[in-house]
DNA sequence: TAAGATTTGTTCGTATGTATC
DNA sequence: GGATACATACGAACAAATCTT
């Protein structure tokens, strides 16, 4: 039924944007009722096939998956089949610094500035275990922008798949208290370094920093005993 | 609306196999007629996160996402986001080597008997092209059945995903010919060294000789031109 | 601003299929 | 085989949203 569809839309070539037939029509297509079409629909829409508007002019458009909506599904698999703290960091030190090391010399000006930008907005150690908290997630940003720049998409989402998960641990857990100076200070010179690197085209030493990086950034999660919580991704 | 089901069953901490109220208690709980019930649950279906079954006894379940259909929703993704043979070899390339060095010497004789009835599928070279595409894709199930005895099931998972992208690729294209003899023995002779190094527990063995099949197989592939075919995955 | 057209969204009532007892 | 309990499907109406005039 929603297969059906499905494969109508690939059949007919359509692509992002292309409207699809109203419920009327695709009543008198398949032969079904408005019900079971919608239910179709429904199922369509959910993996992120398509979009529907209301009004004229509206419909059922073929819409792009996002990746956001593929990780929340993606997240959902892992509700089911638990993953640990070690278990991401066995996959982020074996392909940050692989990112790290493909994206130096590679980067343009805008793009090595929005990395800046990110870093800048931490420039002093946290005061309290919150302003810890949001400088955590905002270093998990800079992982994740970084990502996003690479031309390898499956790469680029794996990785931005992980900071997800490390970005929804850290909301849901009090972790990071109380503040590590040493650690602020060391973390914020591993980002710094590694912008200069990728900017000098240094790929060998992006690689070296971004795989230093990683292991304290395991040890400091280790240390804080967190587990990934079990919860459903919303939408 | 399928969100708020969604929430009713984390809320209610509903495991695996644990029953939903049937559609007319739905109905009265969440003041919905039976239609926008019945969209909802096919979302929640959509998403893998419950089953349901007809007859007395029967309704809708929690039902564990498998991965297949993870899989299945996050090669959707893809087919917006165009990933490259050498894209997918970047990551096997990494995570591959990984994977067997973290495996030596832990695996039970059962599982390594399991390796070894695959290997044992293709004793001879092929004879023709079907033949040896055939034995590519039982090849490529060695990789997903290495894989899935990982206990890193974010690993087993990105590293399965790719054997099975390979493997529809193959189903669909026409590579692989003409059968090429060295190809063959070569590919064989990684495979029995290797899960030799995974029996006797030589770690960075393993690792070395993945890593080099890693090496020969894209190779291979590029040499094909293979590209990975844009369409949506069934269920 | 307001009215009308278009299309999805929701509801109700009823009928059918299917599996268990 | 018949009764029961449930999901599945159908059809017709009404509601809501949104664009055009």
């Amino acid at each position: 039924m929603a297969e059906a569809i499905k494969d109508w839309v690939v059949e007919h070539n359509l692509r992002k944007g292309d409207r699809l037939p109203n419920e009327a029509d695709l009543m008198a297509r398949f032969g079904m009722a408005k019900g079971t079409i919608r239910e179709a629909m429904r199922i369509l829409e959910a993996q992120g096939l398509i979009e529907s508007r209301t009004g004229p002019g509206g419909g059922c458009f073929v819409g792009e998956v996002t990746a956001d909506r593929a990780k929340a599904l993606l997240a959902n698999y892992f509700y089911f089949n638990e993953i640990s703290i070690s278990d991401i960091y066995q996959l982020r030190r074996l392909l940050e610094p692989e990112i790290a090391a493909t994206l130096a010399g590679r980067l343009s000006g805008e793009q090595l500035g929005q990395l800046e930008a990110i870093v800048a907005t931490y420039p002093e150690p946290a005061r309290d275990a919150e302003e810890e908290r949001d400088q955590h997630v905002a270093s998990l940003l800079f992982h994740r922008r970084l990502a996003n720049f690479s031309s390898n998409a499956l790469l680029a989402f794996v990785v931005s798949f992980m900071a997800r998960i490390l970005t929804d641990l850290t909301v849901y857990r009090q972790l990071y208290d109380p503040p590590n100076r040493e650690l602020f200070t060391r973390g914020l010179a591993y980002q710094t370094d590694l912008i200069a690197a990728l900017r000098e085209g240094r790929a060998a030493d992006a690689r070296a920093i971004m795989a230093a990086h990683m292991d304290t950034a395991e040890r400091l999660m280790q240390a804080q005993e967190a587990r990934v919580a079990r919860r459903f991704m919303a939408e």
